[in-house]
DNA sequence: TACGTTGATCGAAACGTTTCGATAATTGTA
DNA sequence: TACAATTATCGAAACGTTTCGATCAACGTA
């Protein structure tokens, strides 16, 4: 058997509770008997056990990290990343993460996850698109919570975002330079608030340049964020207007569908119509160009968001507001100049 | 505050004892005591505290998934599906699963991932390589433990594994159909067990159709089973011998590396040559065109893992030996017969 | 009628920590 | 020099369960 703290103790010939108080690293605990302490518990290879500590302190030492079940299939590695990042950081500060999904259908009664059932949890990171009835859930239970790449308006709450706005500047920016200004966007999930902001910082970039905003170079899709649909929303777009020189996706899977939907269709690319994405996920560099993209560092949204929880559980305090973390702009292959630079 | 067992205990007359006897559906409670505790547990929203059960049941209900650092960055989409497949199936049991990375330099003063130390899993679950000092410390510590694709030999373990033999047969056997005689193979880690049996499969494959063996078509890479190592892997195959039809890769990434290679030296794919990867990764649907495949079912080998993991732990064995999983052929749009046919 | 069995419930101990109030020893202050 | 304040250590209670032996009532059996 492991020994515990009390054979730490009769082997350093204090109290117990003083073996504790070393482990904590408690003051008032004299230099010889820290030593003393230190030593047993080399000579027992002790280590404190994790649910008597969880007990005792009323701390879980866990994190829950929730994610709607359809963002694992769809969106997968995104998603995952975010989820690695958290798994990193929390290790930094002797945290355990505990996964788990729910369905977008979420209810109360009967999806609540088995971590806030069973109070195992200290706070927790949701990632992605939150159903209302989960938020609610959380303010309820009165547990530290903290939101990466989703947010509910009108709500005081802390969120981790990256920032969407400039990095869809900054993607417009780049084809405009190189001579773009037929730029079609296709995009879908529109209410996602990501989403809308890089639609929106497609729409300011316009304006900024003094071009005009035609909604025949618009394709919003009315489901997912896919490959399927991007291939679908260029499908759509070719028939309203074949007059697009370059093209915006929302995110990278939509860009990749883009990519298919126009070589299948004759297009060379970049030559004919160059592509920009969202989001830098790994299957980029797979496809043949290479993909442009806005790059995001998931880990680090992760990363943020433990960080964040863990200020919140130790101080208490409600609401820190939203992070925005910086993107930058990756060119690859998939954009040149126009034919006429 | 929640509510504790002696709250409910109090509410429905009874000792706390008898409220855990309920909780735990234990024999030799009558049908009334058992619906007046029911009740009670109900009004109170009353959930066990998950520390407290650990503490007193000396099980943690956790199961701890181990895998080293380059894993996760080099060969991710493959063991992060059978981290979901665990995560899925073991909230069946009610388990929760931990996850850490470990560095493939292992040494156990040092790298001794946080939940043994604190005697925070009931189990381990190990995917992919593991190194010789984690397998060692292990069975030091007597703890139930299952590899996933990997297994020392000579050793007696518990190993879940694909049918990677067949897999190789059934996609040469599908080359042959198309015509295809001069198949070369890439591959890398061959000291991999699933590696050296795919390799195992492509010989034999070759053997039963009286196809001789030729050195001159295999080229296997020092270093890791990467795009960019498929890529390498494939020029040098070119530069020895431009011969072959079809190649055989030993993973989806080394596939795409290939496919990347041979257009880049002007190979129409599948028309000049045929590929086939392994592992049917999702990125294998973004490639054009497509990648033919061997099928893996990875969040079964997860969910198989924790199944068989917690027979160990329910039934104190150690030793429940290897499981293999079929595989199947997924044939997409780069095989095609050859020019001759 | 007396007694061993069985079934239902209970009470107490145990799990391995943290925490807090008490106590003893030491130091500082007037 | 006497007393208050501080420092170091201790002991006990608490955290919220499971588990096991004890108790008691009801029942069947000889």
């Amino acid at each position: 058997m492991a020994a515990t703290i009390k054979d730490v103790a009769r082997k350093a010939g204090v109290a117990f509770s003083t073996v504790s108080l070393v482990l904590n690293d408690r003051a008032n605990v004299s230099p010889e008997t820290k030593e003393r302490v230190r030593r047993a518990i080399e000579e027992l290879n002790y280590r404190p056990k994790h649910s008597a500590r969880s007990l005792a302190s009323k701390q879980t030492g866990n994190i829950g990290f929730i994610l709607t079940d359809d963002h694992f299939s769809r969106a997968e590695p995104f998603y995952t990343k975010i989820f690695l990042g958290t798994e990193f950081e929390s290790r930094l500060y002797n945290y355990y993460i505990l996964l788990t999904t729910i369905p977008p259908s979420f209810k109360a009664a009967t999806d609540t996850p088995r971590f806030l059932r069973e109070h195992n949890v200290d706070g927790v990171i949701l990632a992605g698109h939150v159903p209302t009835a989960l938020s609610k859930l959380l303010d309820e239970l009165d547990i530290p919570h903290v939101y990466v790449d989703y947010s509910h308006q009108k709500k005081q709450s802390n969120v981790v975002m990256m920032d969407n706005l400039n990095g869809a500047k900054a993607a417009m920016k780049h084809l405009f330079q190189l001579g773009h200004e037929k730029i079609a966007f296709i995009g879908a999930e529109i209410t996602h608030p990501s989403i809308s902001s890089r639609f929106e910082g497609y729409k300011v970039a316009l304006a900024d340049a003094s071009i005009a905003y035609s909604e025949q170079l618009i394709q919003i899709q009315k489901t997912f964020l896919s490959v399927e649909e991007g291939f679908n929303a260029t499908e759509i777009l070719l028939r309203k207007n074949r007059n697009f020189t370059a093209i915006l996706a929302a995110n990278d899977a939509m860009a990749t569908g883009a990519l298919q939907c126009l070589k299948k269709n004759g297009y060379k690319i970049p030559q004919d119509v160059s592509i920009v994405g969202f989001d830098n996920i790994d299957a980029g560099t797979l496809t043949m160009p290479q993909l442009t993209t806005v790059n995001i560092d998931k880990e680090e949204l992760g990363a943020i968001a433990v960080r964040r929880l863990i200020e919140m559980i130790n101080s208490k305090k409600q609401f820190l507001g939203t992070i925005y973390t910086p993107v930058d702009l990756i060119i690859r292959e998939s954009t040149s100049p126009t034919a006429s630079n």
